[in-house]
Formats: C-alpha cells, structure tokens, sequence
DNA sequence: GTAACGTTATGCGTTTTTGGTATAACGCAA
DNA sequence: TTGCGTTATACCAAAAACGCATAACGTTAC
C-alpha cells in the first residue's frame, strides 16, 4: 500500500484462503457489493467493466470453494431475473471489511512515511 | 498468514511495485538469495524447484523494470561460468529483507488470534 | 395463451499467457 | 582444440483467461 521512491511502490493486501486456494479478496468484495447494491450480477459486472462471463466464473469459483451459496439467483421472471446475497454472504462481507479496515489501518501508521 | 478457522485462512503479504508492475516479492527474495548462496542462477532455480528458464525470465523481468543490473553473469569460464549479485542487489534485499520482517511482525501481532 | 423481455447459465472457440525442451554461445582448463 | 557446465534464447506445447453466442427461465403485457 501506498509509498513511493525513485517510482517504486510498496503495496500489500489481505485476503482468504481455502486450502491454499484464494477465496475472497479486493476484487470479490467489490463484485458482491455491487450485486448487493444493484441487485444483478450483471449490472455489478457492467459496473465493474468486467464481463458477466468473468464475474460468474467468479463467483461459482468462491461458492465451491467456501461450500455454501453467496448469490441467490432467480433467472426468469419480472425484469428477467435477480440476484441478492445470501445472509451468508452479508456476514462474510462484513467481517472481510472489519478486518481490511484493521489490516489497511496498520499498514498506513506504520508504512506511510517509509523510504525504500 | 497464518490463522485458521474451519479451514478459513487469513493471508498477507507484501511486495514491490515499479509502474504498477510487480518487481519484486518473496519469491524473487528468495532467488536471489540462493543465486548469492550458490553463485548459479542454474542451482538457484533447482534448489528452488524452478525451472532455470523461468529463475531467468524473473531475473530479466526485475532487471528491465528496475532499469539496473540485479545479477553480474559470466558465461563459459572455469566451470561453465558463474552469476553474483551486483552491490545494488544486495542493498535491495537487505532493505526489502527488513520491510517485510516489520510487516511480518506487525501482521502477526494483530492477527494471530484472529476469528474469521 | 403466447410473445417479449432481461436476466442467469453455459458451451465453445479464440486469444493470451505461461512453461518446458532443445540448442546455441561462451570462455577457461586440460 | 576438445570438453565442460554455465548463461542465453528460440521455438513449440500446454494451460489459463477471455469473450462471444446461445439456451433456459419466469413474469408481464397483450
């Protein structure tokens, strides 16, 4: 995270593992918040400027990783269809933040004035 | 790094940007350090379980990034030719060395005992 | 009842990236 | 001048990422 010398940077990040696969990071963070807030994975997609595809693959990859849903899907339907979170999901975005807040917090204090 | 929870597991790391581009992290730590230990880019890649063409294309990625020589090779030679690193080199890993010990320790105060 | 619509779901070919194998170049020692 | 073990690189193969096309679906409007 955030300094820089001569053009070099020091960046760091936290993220979940499941088995030594990748699970939950940055990146699915913003996705599921964003099918929270628009309510379709692809207007979360849009909106990220990724492709559905992609962001599907995504999150078929975290719920098989984790083993229980994240998205509640329904295809069909008034609008064609929807996508909200499942309670699951909600708790788990909400530790992830917590602990990216904490994660994020003591990186800046300690690191912020750093020179490499 | 290191917390568990039904097989949850909390990781971070820290690395090196230079334009966005990653240039170095453990990995490439590691690398050099055993090219110093060994004085072969060649026995580096084989105690790392790397192959030599891939030790390489890390090493001239570095290099071309940095704008500045990371590695002094000699091909031919007595016993085929040997590879040292350059004093800029061993500045960068003594410095990135103590960044990440701070960070390491840092992370692992706050999260050791973490819940997830 | 059925046609239309916008979403989810997925198959499939294409492109890009990554990795490995083979081989050349090299320079000292015998 | 030959042999040796290293660095350097060209080239092909494998894998992964990407995106396009299309099917499936269920409510709404007519």
């Amino acid at each position: 995270m955030n300094d820089r010398d001569f053009g070099l940077q020091v960046r760091s990040k936290i993220w979940l593992e499941m088995d030594g696969e990748p699970v939950f990071g940055q990146g699915r963070e913003d996705l599921l918040r964003l099918i929270k807030k628009t309510g379709s994975i692809n207007a979360a997609a849009k909106a990220m400027g990724i492709s559905y595809r992609k962001a599907w693959t995504y999150i078929d990859a975290m719920e098989k990783r984790l083993g229980f849903p994240l998205v509640i899907r329904q295809k069909g339907g008034a609008g064609g269809g929807e996508s909200v979170l499942s309670p699951q999901a909600a708790t788990f975005l909400e530790k992830f933040h917590m602990l990216k807040k904490d994660f994020n917090d003591m990186v800046n204090r300690k690191f912020i004035k750093l020179r490499f």
